[in-house]
DNA sequence: ACAAAAGTGTTAATCTTACACCCATGT
DNA sequence: ACATGGGTGTAAGATTAACACTTTTGT
């Protein structure tokens, strides 16, 4: 069998970060190549006998010095054959969330400039970049209400008003804070801890903790897990 | 930029059809190369310029001689290095249905047999290629709870009683069918035609028809649609 | 004492589930 | 008249939605 393809495979990751009460996702600064100086999503080329996962997960390393908590295939967009000016790159894109804590960057190449932009202010994007972002965002707000991917954004220990606060900007609707608690809590995947956190003002509040093995056994049993509002 | 990129590209879809009550999967015997006598999904290789969606309808358009009547991407299996024994490829997979009067299958090269396998009856298929079966499968139960998918497997006009017994089929599960006629008739999106399908015993039944047009408008608004049954 | 955010329950409305008998036809 | 599958309603239970005051702290 003769394959004369020519077709190259990249990946891109959208990564979402959530610091300032807003949800953030991370641009690189391109300071090579014909589109310098233009923001683009965190990816580049698979190598050959590279799995995609290690691909991106290397990229995520070397563009931004970064290692995320959750991360999932999102698409692969190959209908565009023009996407890259280039040649016809075909990009598998994954879809990533770090925990509040290690939002830290650092580029070691110094080909490249990472950083976070909200994800309602973002610059102008290379390639089909602002497509897949737009795609991202809206995986991001299905998936937070039948599964506990929002605990990957926030640090080990948070204050049920950051979660929601959380929920909130992610769906970008209000939520009734008495009914979100309760449905939260009676799954039984939070629990509480005995550490207080200090307020700039206002009534001290306890820390919860998210507890996955609880979710793993709900999940199996019942799959009843669902957190949406109107 | 240098880019030695020897991966190939290829794309599989999986193909479900409903006949005699029950999901089908297309799958086509290899008739050359190594794999020779093998089940397997339709696919191929990307080709140079071509759109994945184009090569995807090309494919089961050469192997099956089939037009599918919904598409969509599944995943894009690049995680094992090794699936295709003889060099890395990474595969584009699709999901497709077709409805139930479009299931003539031609394949017009010689070099292929093509043929309907009930889902919970496939042979030893090549590569990872049940793998794939499976998410679909999945994929395919978790859609028809909240997307009217349903009637892409079946013909235009219906009985009740098939569709009740398709998602049953699909489901895996019991239905009460006064409580399955209520919900999908409460939204609105099907509609009673004038005519009967004649039983082999007991009485007529009317006929039913998908109103597109409606489940648009009630997407648009409120995406309420959701067919769950415990 | 007041400002600021945390914490907490009840009720009405809606949706879901469970369940059994009559209807129209062909033989 | 009987066998076969089609067609229909109701009531109890569960879930969701709407809604406002008290608590604890810092200033």
């Amino acid at each position: 069998m003769k394959i004369e393809q020519t077709i190259k495979i990249a990946v891109d990751a959208i990564v979402f970060g959530y610091t300032n009460q807003t949800i953030h996702v991370l641009l690189i600064k391109q300071k090579l190549g014909q589109l310098k100086n233009q923001w683009a999503l965190v990816g580049g080329f698979v190598k050959n006998g590279e799995t995609l996962t290690k691909a991106v997960k290397r990229e995520l390393q070397e563009e931004a010095g970064i290692e995320v908590d959750y991360m999932e295939q999102l698409y692969t967009f190959g209908d565009d054959v023009n996407r890259d000016p280039r040649f016809q790159v075909i990009s598998v894109t994954y879809f990533a969330l770090v925990n509040s804590t290690n939002l830290t960057l650092t580029a070691d190449t110094d080909a490249e400039e990472a950083q976070w932009f909200p994800v309602n202010e973002l610059p102008e994007l290379a390639y089909d970049h602002k497509e897949i972002v737009q795609l991202a965002k809206e995986r991001l707000q299905r998936k937070l209400t039948y599964q506990p991917i929002g605990f990957d954004l926030l640090p080990t220990k948070f204050l049920f008003s950051d979660l929601e606060r959380l929920y909130c900007s992610i769906l970008e609707q209000e939520i009734d804070r008495r009914n979100f608690r309760k449905k939260m809590l009676s799954y039984g995947v939070i629990e509480e801890t005995e550490e207080y956190a200090p307020q700039k003002s206002g009534r001290p509040a306890k820390l919860f903790r998210f507890n996955k093995q609880k979710y793993m056994e709900l999940s199996m049993e019942s799959s009843g897990y669902k957190i949406d509002f109107v």
